[in-house]
DNA sequence: AAGTAATATTAGCCTCATCTAACTTTTGTC
DNA sequence: GACAAAAGTTAGATGAGGCTAATATTACTT
């Protein structure tokens, strides 16, 4: 029972996360549905995570995470989420590719780049001057930098 | 032939261009050595990446890139490069976790993501505020805006 | 309550990326 | 120029992750 996910389990427990609404509860063919792979798939994904203690897992019943799953979920879903608004907010992509991108680099990062990517975050939004006229990459603002003539020759 | 190179064949052709100094030519032992992988699978990468046009491989011989594979090679290292410096100048981690999460996060961004860290990394560095007192995440200026107070709460 | 539809698992296969051990080729040294 | 050392490759294995086809289980419907 090895503790660290691969990427592909991280995805895996992402969308069991998501799944689970009110109910706690998900099914291995909406698993399979959402992620796009194959019922059997699943099943493997399952059993691996189910041997690392992260999910409620008994063949040919319901899909729940535990404790500890869900605490790594939510460890996976902190990054996507403050990668996507990176990528949106400060970039200016659109929301589909911040998305997209959110879901490659989640497993790519660690604690430490993700605090400061808050902490970054957080600043931008807080900066008095961001709010202002001079340097307008603030919330939902897209693209804004780049309206301002970052780049150095053409244009 | 497939055109588009995984994760790890991206690695290899990476650490072949940086081998590949004045002479233009490196050994697999090298490239084992620089990449901390068994001589036997740097054959295998060799062999893949050849069938692609990417590397100039003959058994028992040195290698090199081919333009092809320079081109590539050329793509993967700007992305290392901008992710590198983003991480420590602007989220001000230090240079070795900067480096080390560059080379995970290169393979998961495409063009348009790179394109836009270039051009904000330009415009921080072009920003007349930035190089003033009130915005001074500037290049080099490491952890500064942690240092003004970024965080909410705490502190 | 029986039978069918839906869901899940097993079995068997594939690719990629890695390894060790054994063998081959090249190199360099006397 | 012969032979040992260094370098490279082949052979064979492993593990992760995916697939399809076939089988098993559960659930629904009448």
């Amino acid at each position: 029972m090895p503790e660290n996910l691969s990427a592909s389990l991280e995805d895996y427990i992402e969308s069991i996360a998501e799944l689970t609404g009110s109910s706690g509860v998900t099914r291995a063919a909406d698993i399979a549905d959402k992620m796009g792979v194959s019922r059997p798939s699943v099943t493997v994904a399952l059993r691996a995570l189910a041997s690392r203690g992260m999910v409620n897992y008994k063949p040919y019943s319901t899909v729940s995470l535990t404790d500890k799953g869900r605490k790594h979920a939510a460890v996976v879903l902190r990054k996507h989420r403050i990668l996507s608004r990176f990528f949106n907010e400060i970039l200016g992509t659109d929301v589909e590719l911040a998305d997209s991108a959110a879901c490659k680099v989640e497993h790519a990062i660690g604690e430490e780049i993700t605090d400061r990517l808050v902490d970054f975050l957080a600043f931008i939004d807080n900066c008095p001057m961001a709010a202002e006229g001079g340097f307008e990459f603030n919330s939902r603002k897209r693209q804004s930098f780049r309206e301002k003539g970052a780049t150095n020759e053409k244009d």
